[in-house]
DNA sequence: GCGCGAATGTCAGCAATCCTCACATTTCAC
DNA sequence: GTGAAATGTGAGGATTGCTGACATTCGCGC
């Protein structure tokens, strides 16, 4: 993943250090806040490379295609996503409803905080699929909930129930974000304390209702 | 399929069949099918003109530009959405758990079966949030969310409790649909059957929880 | 019928974009 | 040092979004 060290040290990385500086990773950041800033498709590559201060031609000596530079962008944002639910889970014993409420306030804080890429990294459009590095961050994150649920129920990992019930609290999670950020009902999710709808949630999802 | 197509632009919704008959909604059917195959943004005004069978001109004596079009395009899809999710709750009885679950089972089925189209309306990317009409068609699909949940509950629709487990129910149904569309996790997604699935959770909005 | 204005279409063209090519320059390995 | 690979530049083709100027057709009052 981050190969985004400049350092002069060889053997170590040994690429992005050349004429530029790190232009690999100055795109990527560049892009990232152009797509913060403008959206998923307001993003350019000439202007990603302006603002790197090179030509518009030298980020195809990085990146095979624009696709690519966003994959770059997902998978950072991924990396930024997955050390926050992790740390939002520590903060609370395990095993604790409140752990399993951090993990999921965690993904709703990251998409509060940078829409734009949130959007971008599950809003996906074309060549995404096909990336196994980004499917294995993304079930890295699902696992933060797979264990923050398991600890909960005292049940296995690998559970077909806690399977199911982790799924249950990605959805809840998941569409909550994206109704947040995408404005609809704003009249309701405006007035939702996160913390408290989480909780409600997390309770909800645990309880085990009387299957039929 | 004589669709009055709301048009924002007062004064030209009664005509769109002067040259070249019905220009304007065979270019919503062009762009939806576009954005069907190649995804939101594969989809240019050039192509949609070329579909139609006019110049690539043509198209903005219609709309004012290309986010104009893809605003038709979300608008008549989300008619379609509510009339099927009316039509699934009105497939079963008033107030019955099946019901709550039909409305979310309607709101999957849409984002299945045209994924991109989904996508598009709810991943809306720039000049949408000022468009009252597609914010009241939100609401409206919304609206049948809490009258189901209202039934099961028989409580009023405006009952603040009815609001927060219809909330509930949608953001669960969208984050479902989103998940699966975009093929996160596809292996836990992929074992799950919808109607089960939806069962389980209405029931757990339904439950009361105990309240701290 | 007729003529006029508005609606609807075409064509040409500008600026921006993505991406490729040939070429220059720098760095690394030996 | 030297050669190869990596990294940059500039030019340019193809496509696109959108805007003019212009042509055509429709609806409607006479």
């Amino acid at each position: 993943m981050a190969d985004d060290i400049n350092s002069p040290v060889p053997g170590v990385t040994p690429k992005a250090a050349y004429h530029h500086g790190d232009l690999r990773a100055q795109l990527v950041a560049a892009v990232r806040d152009l797509v913060e800033t403008y959206g998923p498709d307001g993003f350019s590559v000439s202007e990603a490379a302006r603002r790197a201060g090179v030509s518009s031609a030298a980020p195809y000596k990085h990146f095979r295609d624009r696709h690519e530079i966003l994959r770059g962008v997902v998978s950072e944002a991924m990396d930024r996503l997955f050390a926050g639910m992790e740390a939002a889970a520590a903060a609370y014993p395990v095993g604790s409803l409140e752990a399993m409420a951090a993990v999921g306030q965690a993904y709703v804080d990251f998409a509060k905080g940078e829409p734009g890429v949130f959007r971008l990294v599950f809003g996906l459009t074309e060549g995404h699929e096909n990336a196994p590095d980004l499917l294995a961050k993304g079930e890295s994150c699902f696992g933060v909930v797979v264990q923050a649920v398991a600890a909960c129920l005292d049940l296995p990992l690998g559970d077909r129930d806690v399977q199911r019930r982790a799924y249950m609290l990605w959805s809840f999670v998941h569409g909550h974000s994206f109704l947040h950020i995408d404005m609809k009902t704003r009249v309701t999710t405006a007035e939702i304390d996160d913390w408290d709808y989480l909780m409600t949630i997390s309770r909800a999802i645990l309880a085990r209702p009387a299957r039929p």
